[in-house]
DNA sequence: CGTTCGTTCTCT
DNA sequence: AGAGAACGAACG
């Protein structure tokens, strides 16, 4: 078998040859890194529609099929440089070692607080009691009001300073426990865990809802997932982390070099200096000026007020205090460096606070603007152009150290409430009103917002459910740490998380090979792939030749005829159903009792064979019957039907209905019409008459008489051979098999496989599929399509590009076939819907999306909205219909 | 060469 | 949704 490996970005595509279905992952790696540059095994991330592969498992595992691509991302490497601190952050979050080191180091003598772990102190710790670490002296004490920056997404977040120690002991331990988290839970990979490291976890990354909403989840994921493709930009950020972190207190007298990388980092040229206050810049700050600074070696923990569980540790430098003064839009100028309200998904929306440049101020009389680039922290990334729209509500950047102090606060009587600042709703649905049922944010059954702690989260589409609205309630919390709802539950059986091994499918785990009853290495050849490709053209019960399938055609293996719709079983020598007929036969020359010449032939039926152990073929040992496949060829006789004694149709025979028949090599042995090599579709035979007969087994059998009725020419005569040639009829062969074939030779030659064989654009070398080269009925684009494709108009974009295609010299259904793919179920649209984004996808596949409270359009995203019609585009799907009639059969 | 795999189809 | 039949094709 052989496979195509593609990088991520897709500028390289290469075929690795002589896999099994039972190559292992690892194995595969080691031929990738053969024909990759700069690609050792361990660097390798492999993707196959959307599951990372595992070393372990094999290709047969993850249902990878012949001739599929397999994704290739590679990590950066590590450079193991001297200089090295980033390095040193990337491998200790690599690697569990030096984290447990870490652990050993006795802990800070005067930090009490360190014999709680994160997740026991969830801001529960009375701020007196932290106040014990009150001789800590910073720019911020405990119990401030404060901004505190979630490193993940670059946002200010409204908390409160729980209790500060030094960086030791202490943080470590707790940035051990973070590690273990973002590597065991779900596919956070190894990078992403490295650049988040800094962070707790949001919540426990078990499935208990914490009485959050799991919007602020999900954009997590994006975020990471983000981070994913842009490590290596992160790696500044990563380095100076480490530095800080290294420097211990006690403090030295450069606090100004966190300001100054902040400086370089965050700050424009020519920024106004006015309204620009630097966060964690305390060199002026009057707290911090009087006492002995320690500022340097410092940890913050801060609660987040709208996620009660989150306590994050945090630096100086990601902390401010709370922001209090709005900067009435009239004295924004540009240059200045602000806080403002910015949603980067969704720009007309509500979003989170970012700092932001100003760069842009227009003021209208009607409608006032800012546009503004959005720093996003320390990295020193950035969103440019960023319109802001909540132009009434920027605030000042306050100077670091002068906080509201919640306990202040309290004394004073003052209403905090006036701090906060607006937000975007949690859910979209019931805008947070905790009066309102939202299946949407919560319980997805009862949409009950009570007893957070008893909803689960689906680890798949992030829905909750009360335990005791599942069918069967759940009594306990399940061991796992993820649980799927019932609507994922099914479809992600095959999804296997980093880590976690493969959940054997049903099937797959009664077959030979998984029960382990058989050392057989198998499925490196054509005998056991599946199809690639399914034939649309017409559907599967389809009487007659196969449009674009001259006769004469060849192929080698029988799976490529049943990929071009001509004879669909991939053994089986009739196909048919018991109460409609048969649609074609194969002359294999498997029965002793068939007889062959050309024009005619006697066919017989099937069955009447001891096929226990798993066998394909036997000696007849017992009596056929005329059921099934021999029923079904029957009734393709224009005779009454007669099970018992046969039927001759006489003189009306080619009022039968039209059998295809192929003729294969292995015929060869006794029938001087099948062809040298491979299969051959040989054109439209009836059944002349049908009777049951002793065979030579001395057993029963079904007789069958066929004569051709085709006005093509038979293969065989000269005519036909003509037509052959001038159709440039040649063996079809599976894509990449002459490929693959080639480098088999070449290695049997005893050289090494070499580099970059097989490597080529795709769709460059086609032997030419005689349709495609000669044009003709898949080419051609009928007045009456071609008048039915213009009522389609709100496909006609996509229209007159499959009809530019056409003239190009492509063949015009495959290039609709390939446009009106769904992107959900990956087959042609079926009562397709077609949305205002442009894309079309099958109405089920949008419900389904729907039901999982997904209401965007699966190929782009675009938000269709909650009440979205879903109305079939008729017009398409009359088109459909007509140029692949069969292809909705049993949808 | 004899064996024996997953696949496909249809039917239950 | 699962079982059973089946004129393939590779393994050993």
């Amino acid at each position: 078998m052989w496979i195509q490996v593609r990088t991520f970005d897709g500028k390289r595509q290469v075929q690795i040859d002589g896999l099994s279905k039972l190559t292992k992952i690892e194995e595969l790696r080691g031929r990738v890194d053969e024909v990759f540059d700069d690609s050792p095994p361990e660097r390798q991330r492999l993707f196959y529609r959307g599951k990372q592969l595992e070393d372990g498992h094999t290709l047969f595992d993850y249902s990878v099929g012949l001739n599929e691509i397999i994704q290739l991302l590679v990590r950066p490497a590590d450079t193991g440089q001297s200089e090295g601190s980033s390095v040193a952050t990337e491998t200790a979050s690599d690697k569990e070692e030096p984290m447990e080191e870490l652990e050993l180091e006795p802990s800070t003598p005067d930090a009490p607080m360190t014999n709680g772990d994160v997740d026991s102190d969830t801001g529960l710790s009375d701020p007196s009691t932290s106040g014990q670490a009150g001789h800590i002296k910073g720019l911020y004490a405990v119990g401030d009001l404060v901004d505190a920056r979630d490193l993940r997404i670059g946002a200010w977040f409204e908390a409160t300073i729980l209790k500060i120690t030094r960086a030791s002991s202490d943080s470590s331990e707790n940035h051990k426990d973070d590690n273990s988290q973002g590597t065991t839970s779900e596919s956070k990979d190894q990078e992403a865990a490295a650049a988040t490291q800094d962070i707790p976890a949001h919540g426990s990354s078990n499935s208990v809802l914490n009485g959050t909403s799991d919007t602020r989840q999900t954009q997590e994921d994006t975020e990471k997932s983000s981070e994913d493709t842009s490590l290596q930009s992160g790696k500044g950020d990563g380095d100076k982390t480490t530095s800080q972190r290294e420097e211990t207190a006690p403090a030295t007298t450069s606090s100004e070099k966190d300001s100054g990388d902040m400086e370089v980092d965050g700050l424009p040229n020519g920024a106004s200096a006015e309204n620009v206050v630097l966060n964690g810049d305390g060199s002026d700050a009057s707290r911090s000026g009087e006492e002995e600074m320690e500022e340097e070696g410092l940890v913050y923990h801060v609660k987040f007020e709208d996620y009660e569980d989150d306590v994050a540790q945090l630096r100086s430098v990601d902390i401010r205090p709370r922001a209090r003064t709005v900067i009435p839009f009239e004295d924004v100028q540009q240059g200045m460096l602000v806080m403002a309200n910015y949603n980067p998904d969704e720009p007309k929306e509500r979003g989170y606070w970012y700092d932001v440049e100003v760069v842009a101020k227009k003021a209208k009389r009607t409608n006032k603007e800012l546009i503004g680039r959005i720093l996003l922290g320390s990295r020193g990334d950035s969103i440019e152009d960023c319109r802001l729209i909540f132009t009434e509500e920027i605030f000042k950047i306050e100077k670091a150290g002068e906080c509201p102090n919640v306990n202040i606060n309290q004394v004073n009587g003052e209403d905090m409430e006036d701090l906060r600042r607006k937000k975007t709703p949690e859910c979209m649905q019931c805008l947070d009103d905790p009066n309102k049922k939202c299946k949407h944010c919560n319980c997805h059954v009862c949409g009950g917002k009570e007893d957070p702690d008893k909803q689960l989260l689906c680890d798949e589409c992030d829905s909750a459910f009360h335990m005791y609205c599942l069918t069967p309630p759940m009594e306990v919390l399940p061991d796992d740490d993820e649980w799927y709802c019932p609507l994922c539950r099914n479809d992600t059986s095959e999804i296997v998380r980093v880590g976690e091994k493969l959940k054997e499918s049903k099937k797959k785990s009664k077959m030979a090979s998984a029960k382990g009853t058989s050392t057989r290495d198998w499925g490196k050849g054509m005998a056991c792939v599946g199809r690639t490709k399914v034939c649309n053209l017409v559907p599967p019960n389809h009487f007659g030749p196969i449009p674009g399938v001259p006769v004469g055609t060849m192929w080698k293996f029988r799976v490529q005829a049943s990929e071009a719709g001509v004879h669909r079983p991939h053994v089986s020598g009739i196909h048919g159903r018991e109460t409609e007929g048969a649609y074609s036969i194969v002359l294999s020359g498997g029965y002793e009792d068939d007889k062959d010449d050309g024009e005619e032939f006697l066919y017989t039926g099937s069955g009447g064979r001891d096929l226990s152990g798993n066998k394909r073929t036997a000696e007849q040992s017992c009596d056929q019957k005329l059921t099934k496949m021999n029923l079904a060829l029957a009734r393709n006789c224009a005779a009454p039907l007669d099970t018992k004694k046969g039927a001759d149709s006489k003189d009306r025979w080619q009022e039968g209905k039209p059998v295809r028949v192929l003729r294969n090599c292995k015929g060869r042995k006794h029938s001087k019409y099948a062809p040298e090599d491979g299969n051959r579709y040989d054109g439209i035979y009836k059944i002349v008459k049908y009777w049951p007969a002793k065979g030579k087994s001395g057993f029963l059998v079904w007789r069958y008489k066929l004569r051709r009725d085709d006005p093509e020419a038979a293969p065989w005569t000269k005519e036909g051979q003509k037509t052959a040639k001038k159709l440039g009829l040649t063996m079809q062969y599976p894509d990449g098999y002459l490929e693959a074939q080639a480098a088999k030779e070449k290695e049997k030659e005893g050289g090494t496989p070499a580099k970059g064989k097989g490597k080529r654009k795709r769709g460059s070398d086609d032997e030419g599929t005689p349709s495609k080269k000669k044009g003709g009925a898949l080419r051609e684009v009928s007045a009456e399509v071609q008048k039915m494709l213009k009522e389609d108009e709100k496909n006609k974009k996509l229209w007159d590009e499959a009809l530019k295609a056409a003239k190009g010299g492509d063949s015009f259904l495959p290039k609709v076939e390939e446009t009106f793919l769904c992107i959900c179920c990956q087959e042609l649209v079926f009562q397709p819907v077609s949305t205002e984004c442009g894309h079309n996808v099958c109405k089920a596949c949008l419900q389904r999306s729907f039901r999982a409270q997904v209401y965007c359009c699966p190929a782009c995203r675009h938000d269709l909205g909650k009440g979205y019609s879903m109305a079939t585009n008729k017009e398409l799907q009359a088109i459909l219909n007509l140029l692949f009639p069969g292809y909705s059969a049993g949808r």
